[in-house]
DNA sequence: ATATTTTATGTAAAATCGTGCGATAAGCCT
DNA sequence: AGGCTTATCGCACGATTTTACATAAAATAT
């Protein structure tokens, strides 16, 4: 029995039974409980099951939760979603894009507030959908594994039927002189998109992120309207974009 | 009995039922109070319920509708899965509703499976997306929050332009007289649409669900190639099927 | 106020865990 | 082939976790 095999087969049995037990598996498989844990240890640090007392568990299931815990730099997208918060109005129609913070928007929406939300990110309508007064539409197509965002044609396609108030557009890169950028050719183009589906365009960015530079073009600085930080507008960070016209906030 | 089962156990009991007693629990599970208690304090610690007088009650408005009765009642669910997971090829194109059994599926596909695989439902679509080598297109739409599907005319239109070689539509209902059934208005024709998308359909659903009746019809059991279900196809209560033509795996 | 139920705390037994060690096997270089 | 390194595995032992039971305190009900 080769180490891989055994490993091969605790993933399966978790998978299917979403559970094992540790002696169960020593047993079935003829080797010292201590070379089970050891494994056990092993698939935990690979992400592969949870090890749990006695045994291993799915960890499969924890994907769609919530967890405040491992999103970067939390408190300040926290800002930053409070401060996106305050551009909403009811019965505002919106485009959400991918990105943690918009996921923090999305979790922070207060209740009473009734918009109606596109978003081609599955995290982010996930997250919507707690919402009791939102309507959420979810801009469909092929679905990137990496962003978990719909791409595409399907995608762009619907978003040039639609035209909302107000953008939130979630960066990993802007630079005052460059404009925005991506470097998933892909989203480039759906991001483009969502340019011209809204009369406002709002980027949400923690400020380690500004001027940096990444591959592809998407617009320049003066395509939008509105930066969000976590800093106070005054900070010396931003006064590029502000001499730029962009509203800061 | 993992400590941890006995944790979800209880997290998924307080948020279907919005409260637990103490002693229900510790019967249920065949510990004593005291285990039960210190679990209730623990979970309490975490967040996960409130601890009160003699039990505990939920303590948020979060519903992770799918994730949780899954883990204990899905033993009948995998065996759905794999019995579905037969029926696929590689390069295929099948589209996949919502649902439970459905996640399952999805969850259970093997690593080498290379498909095609269009979905309107975000669970179904988040859990495509750990694996290696299916391409999931997300039938976008507006989001019904009950359902966590795309549902409407963009989803309808969205499917009307597919031909799946296969169709695996999880069923809250059916009967073999009636056919098949669901509660949802705008969900009936979400399903009705999957129909005429695919050249073969096939219906998931575990027993218990068998013959119940709900308000609106999607179509005669005639119109479905294949039933499965957890039990062997010999089963009596899968005859009635068979005798209207259907292929019972 | 008294009786009953529930909780907190301490204790001990059992199960499980982590770690170091030595034996064996496998890979690798000369 | 021979010698060396590396990886794997089982065993032993002390540490840790988990659990049930007992008992007293606290909360609730009557």
């Amino acid at each position: 029995m080769l180490k891989e095999e055994r490993l091969n087969y605790i993933v399966n049995e978790v998978k299917i039974r979403n559970r094992v037990q540790l002696l169960d598996i020593a047993q079935k498989l003829s080797v010292s409980e201590d070379t089970v844990r050891r494994d056990l240890n092993y698939l935990d640090e690979q992400g592969k099951v949870k090890k749990v007392h006695g045994g291993a568990i799915s960890n499969s299931f924890h994907v769609y939760t919530y967890r405040e815990d491992q999103i970067y730099a939390h408190e300040d997208k926290s800002v930053i979603a409070e401060k996106a918060r305050q551009l909403l109005v009811d019965n505002m129609v919106v485009i959400m894009s991918g990105g943690t913070t918009n996921l923090e928007v999305a979790r922070l929406l207060p209740d009473h507030l009734k918009l109606t939300i596109f978003t081609p990110s599955l995290p982010v309508a996930m997250q919507l959908l707690e919402h009791p007064s939102i309507e959420t539409i979810f801009v469909g197509g092929k679905l990137s594994k990496d962003a978990q965002i719909a791409v595409g044609g399907d995608a762009i396609r619907t978003l040039s039927q639609v035209k909302a108030d107000l953008c939130f557009m979630g960066m990993g890169n802007l630079n005052a002189e460059t404009g925005l950028a991506e470097f998933d050719w892909d989203v480039v183009q759906l991001k483009k998109a969502m340019l011209e589906s809204a009369k406002k365009i709002v980027v949400l960015t923690i400020s380690e992120k500004i001027n940096s530079s990444q591959r592809f073009n998407i617009c320049p600085i003066e395509s939008i309207h509105t930066l969000i930080t976590e800093l106070d507008p005054s900070h010396s960070k931003v006064l590029p974009f502000k001499a730029k016209g962009l509203e800061v906030l």
